[in-house]
DNA sequence: GTAGCTGCAAAGTATTTGCAATTAA
DNA sequence: TTAATTGCAAATACTTTGCAGCTAC
């Protein structure tokens, strides 16, 4: 966990809205906190358990939904299943497509803004980038 | 179809690698071209269906895999299903977080490129992006 | 002739939903 | 108290696989 940590803010954020903030809320929270990047349901769920053993699928799935219809967390779809991750702060991903490995870049070369109007007549409110390569481990297998 | 039109440069690399060029996978090739931006697999057999009537679901997913696979074509994973595109030449999305639609954009602002290294160690050889936010119809729809 | 291709049906996986029981506030 | 939340089991939906028959070359 990092300065930039969301997750008290979250639960505020939660409370003020009527919001329960019961125990496998909180671990899954905990557990998307601490995931890497784009981590898929079994994996939160894997560590939700072990902060509540009793945290069950389903709520880690409703969970995750709930965390990216208020902007929260980022959904992508990947490998036939959906990942998540914190969406704060913004930052892309470097997808190596020898060993299937997402690394976090915290760079933004993307010099659209927000608000901006493109294509005529499309309002600009975010972009998802990813570069696709190599990583540096298979790099050096390959040579 | 458009002068950029690749699919006959397919069949003929197809053929050149010993594959076979049967009635069902040129009409996927053929579907494929005529469906828009990310046309997930039953809109590419429903087409597919109307060229050819006895091409099957599986082929096609087989047969778009293969494209993948070769680099002519790009998958996409949305809305809980694969979704696929041809590859060239190079664009990006105007994605409406209002209607879903995407729409194709001929701009490409990413200034990172193929063969930079970048984040320690990792070789870059593609991007992806898309711009999300809300369409013209969209905008009107809310004032 | 034969290796590649096809399509049916079945299997495999991820995700969502119905609903009765539980629980935070 | 009571409305939100949970979790099991069942239902859904997409995609892949096994395999016997077909076909382009």
């Amino acid at each position: 966990m990092n300065f930039t940590n969301p997750l008290p803010e979250i639960v505020r954020a939660w409370r003020a809205r009527g919001r329960r903030m019961t125990a496998p809320r909180r671990a899954v929270l905990e557990a998307l906190g601490g995931a890497g990047c784009r981590a898929d349901a079994q994996t939160v769920y894997r560590i939700a358990k072990r902060i509540y053993p009793k945290t069950g699928l389903v709520t880690v799935y409703r969970t995750l939904e709930l965390l990216v219809e208020e902007g929260w967390a980022e959904r992508w779809e990947e490998g036939g299943m959906a990942r998540y991750e914190l969406a704060w702060p913004h930052h892309h991903h470097l997808v190596c497509l020898g060993c299937g490995d997402v690394a976090r870049w915290d760079r933004c070369p993307v010099p659209v803004r927000r608000g901006s109007v493109v294509g005529g007549g499309f309002l600009v409110t975010g972009h998802r980038m990813e570069l696709l390569g190599y990583c540096r481990r298979c790099r050096e297998v390959r040579r």
